[in-house]
DNA sequence: TTTTTCCTTTACTTGTTCTTTACAGAACGA
DNA sequence: TCGTTCTGTAAAGAACAAGTAAAGGAAAAA
């Protein structure tokens, strides 16, 4: 099956990782720093690399840029929080997708088989999501509405998209949380709510009057498929 | 049905939560520490495991490593609320998820099927289930009627999808108290008749005037199946 | 620096949902 | 038939989740 490398300098859950990951039929490699990774690259190219932002010496963003020097193979970025998010994914770095620490070890996986499974050869532009008369460019870092630009901020950005891949789907409210803010959800925290309570008002109620995304007490939120 | 590990030196607790999760047709172990809970393991692997964090001699944290390091069976941990709920449910340690004491019955009893389910069979997409003109999706949280949209709360819904998963059968009262209430059916508990009607009401009868779902006095209900 | 933008918290409000109580009618057994 | 038990449902209220205005605070931009 697939080849991955996995780069970050905490040992402990590159080895966690690895065993995960090599239970899972994949051949794992690991280096604990840039210089490593861009050298075993060299030796042998992976099909995909998890990338880990915060490193000693070389950091994540610039061995990702050293990676992008020489080929375009994939590469999810795993990262402490939500922010920077944006420089991440977007065309400046050209990382292929993202994960916020900490992580479910199932997300992971579906994330790295997403990846293998859109491009084998990478270098494509992550899919426009588009749904309810909404489309999303994750790449261009933009939303339309049936064709009017919606200008949103990072957090509203992320959970838009999140909404948008599982469109018609309910995502749980602790989903969304841990996507758009890095966190899991606290009882009393609110802010998630504010944030909905944003979007919502940019975007305005569908045709027939009614909120683009609908609530689901108790469980979570859904933006409806049309 | 699945098999559960408790691991837990409050000896009391361990024997409410295995009567009641025996009642839910769990197949439950008890071991009181991490050592006796590994070797516990090694005989008989369960399908999840319910570890207390704050135990004498090897602690939580501990025993989930080295759960981690001989397979990956869902964890899911009970702990004291606070801090470090980040690097148990994150990948650094690999806990599936986390419950803060004290908790109740049914939180426990939703997060262990959330997690079975989830390993079960990468179901992302739970399948749309359909009787008598009534289609309910999972996944959307929404039912339908001959194709009009019915509004239903949290417990109506879970209710009409243990009618349909069994649909043409008998459901016991005390299975749908458990499914949609989260708990055994009490004497004088007149909750579950208060939803039935609800859910009936917002219903209807089918095209002969008869209910849809039938009373079987002194046993339960059933979903006609047409 | 100041300004601006964005995220979070607080506080309040609203509306929904669940449960309990109470009573009436139906089904059952004797 | 009569009394008992079970079920249906109306009504009330307790508990709770969600929407959002406004203010505080932090970080980025000017």
């Amino acid at each position: 099956m697939a080849d991955l490398l996995i780069v970050d300098d905490d040992r402990e859950l590159c080895a966690l990782l690895q065993r995960y990951l090599e239970g899972e039929q994949f051949a794992v490699t690991v280096t604990h720093d840039g210089e490593a990774a861009l050298q075993q690259m060299r030796r042998h190219a992976p099909d995909l690399v998890l990338l880990d932002v915060m490193m000693p010496g070389m950091d994540g963003f610039e061995t990702l840029r050293r990676i992008r020097q020489s080929g375009d193979v994939p590469v999810l970025m795993l990262t402490a929080r939500g922010e920077d998010i944006d420089r991440i994914v977007g065309l400046e770095l050209g990382a292929d997708d993202y994960l916020p620490k900490p992580f479910n070890h199932r997300e992971l996986l579906a994330r790295i088989r997403a990846i293998l499974r859109r491009g084998g050869a990478g270098s494509e532009e992550s899919p426009v999501l588009e749904a309810g008369g909404i489309r999303l460019q994750p790449g261009a870092q933009q939303v339309t509405q049936h064709g009017q630009v919606v200008e949103l901020t990072n957090t509203e950005f992320e959970l838009l998209r999140e909404l948008l891949v599982h469109a018609g789907q309910l995502v749980s409210r602790d989903a969304l949380s841990r996507v758009a803010l890095g966190r899991r959800l606290q009882p009393h925290d609110r802010a998630l709510d504010m944030h909905m309570s944003n979007l919502r008002r940019k975007l305005g109620p569908d045709a027939a009057g009614n909120p683009v995304i609908r609530t689901v007490r108790g469980r979570g939120f859904l933006l409806e498929k049309v």
